[in-house]
DNA sequence: TATCCACAGGAAATCAGGGTGT
DNA sequence: ACACCCTGATTTCCTGTGGATA
């Protein structure tokens, strides 16, 4: 048998994709489970198809339709609704042709780069550069291109996650500069369409804001399992090839999803890897038993996403806190530690600078906030108020994460001084009868 | 019961790095 | 070359605080 150098068995890559091609068919297409599939129907959401296609059928005549909300839990079907109706709308036969500008607020994240994006979505000749220019010029610039087109021209913004948007410092004012844009406009007309998952984010919206687009919602609620086990059905059959799906699959990936605030992407999700894994072992048919193993690998699969694509800063505060707690498990770890050990681990990767123990504690509220960590705020009294902090997910876990980035893999074994001084004994003796 | 620890966490400033037009 | 712009990450400065201890 081939050897490589680790005398490993080589890996036979020209049999594999031969067993690949000659293996049991699975999936038919499996693009349509992917997120940006925009599907034939929509089950269970004709009220708000409905009532967003009220709002913006004027569009066609060329009035300005209302600017309006969408409210609903991640996976309730907000971005896809809209999608469906301007897709639909862009249909009709009319002589107006509305403009929809989809902006994702989490990608497309500062003022600046929304107004660079509608323009740059709307020019086909001029692009703004992705920065360097003042803002007002750009506002200035949107308007006399929006102005320019001839005959009345009707622009939707949708601007999905825009509660994201509202917490960030400018997010006010360009979401206020955005709703006036009518009032600067002579020739066009531009509706804003915004969707967000919490209720909660008017609260910091500008008072100007909300009466110009807070007036009008539409509330997306949750599917229940019954309902998602529609939506399923309907998809599996685009995506599926016939009888490979077992009976009990698609209602159990309903149920699963339907604990999981009725999230319709989850139950997508967890149908097309429990798919993968069953074509991964060469299987004919989907069973409970693949779906039930691709809850636990999507949820191993998004945290370790997640984690890879943070910045190193944080990797390190996540090591850190591995760190600790594999070479002192019973140890108590609150923040001043994480700002120790990682000021100790810091010196060995050259270019990491120092952070602030400010910054630090960001970090730990971030990673507690993504559900990696625990951090509890605790008063020990005389010892002073801080965070308890443990991790949320398994070692196992964060071991194969941080191994596989490259600039952390070489300190995965490194034993903090920290941790031997008779500072760190004392107070972890302390600590451990105070909690 | 006053004290005091070790931070929490808000607000504003700063820095570096990507640009611009003149 | 120069003055100026935008952004993201971070620092600086700051006030607030629960509860064991003296």
């Amino acid at each position: 048998m081939l050897k490589n150098h680790n005398n490993n068995p080589q890996f036979n890559i020209d049999k594999f994709y031969k067993n690949y091609l000659s293996g049991p068919r699975i999936f038919k297409n499996r693009d349509a489970l992917e997120s940006s599939y925009i599907p034939r129907e929509l089950p269970h959401r004709d009220t708000q198809i409905k009532n967003i296609a009220e709002k913006t059928a004027c569009a066609l005549l060329g009035d300005t339709p209302p600017s309006f909300l969408c409210y609903g839990m991640t996976g309730t079907g907000k971005t896809a609704t809209i999608r469906y109706v301007s897709q639909k709308l862009a249909q009709q036969n009319s002589k107006i042709k509305p403009w929809w500008i989809y902006i994702n607020c989490n990608v497309v994240s500062t003022p600046y780069r929304i107004l660079a994006h509608i323009y740059n979505t709307i020019s086909r000749k001029e692009k703004i550069p992705p920065t360097g220019l003042p803002k007002d010029i750009i506002f200035k610039k949107l308007l006399g291109l929006l102005d320019s087109r001839v005959g009345n021209s009707i622009c939707f913004l949708v601007l999905d996650e825009i509660d994201i948007l509202v917490d960030k410092k400018g997010g006010n004012e360009i979401l206020y500069d955005l709703t006036r844009l009518n009032e600067n406009l002579d020739n066009s007309k531009t509706s804003i369409i915004g969707i967000s998952n919490k209720l909660k984010f008017r609260e910091n919206l500008d008072p100007r804001i909300i009466s110009s687009l807070g007036e009008e919602h539409i509330v997306f609620p949750s599917y229940d399992a019954s309902e998602l086990r529609d939506i399923l059905i309907e998809r599996a059959k685009i995506t599926f090839q016939d009888g490979v799906l077992k009976e009990e699959v698609i209602p159990l990936c309903a149920a699963l999803a339907a604990k999981e605030n009725g999230d319709a992407r989850k139950a997508l999700q967890l149908l097309r890897k429990a798919g993968e894994l069953a074509e991964r072992d060469q299987n004919k048919i989907v069973t409970a038993k693949h779906v039930e193993k691709a809850q636990g690998d999507l949820e191993n699969d998004h945290i370790m996403e997640y984690i890879k694509g943070m910045p190193l800063q944080a990797q390190l505060i996540i090591a850190s806190i591995y760190l600790i707690s594999r070479f002192s498990p019973d140890y108590v770890i609150i923040s001043g530690d994480i700002y120790d050990v990682h000021s100790e681990i810091r010196g060995l990767i050259p270019g990491v600078r120092q952070l602030t123990k400010r910054r630090i504690s960001d970090y730990i509220n971030e990673l507690s906030l993504a559900g990696i960590i625990s951090a509890e705020v605790k008063s020990m009294g005389h010892y002073g108020r801080t965070k308890i902090i443990k991790f949320d997910i398994g070692m196992e876990l964060i071991e194969n994460v941080l191994s596989k980035i490259d600039k952390i893999h070489g300190i995965m074994n490194y034993k903090p001084v920290f941790l031997q001084t008779d500072k760190v004994k004392l107070k972890n003796n302390i600590f451990k009868k105070l909690i």
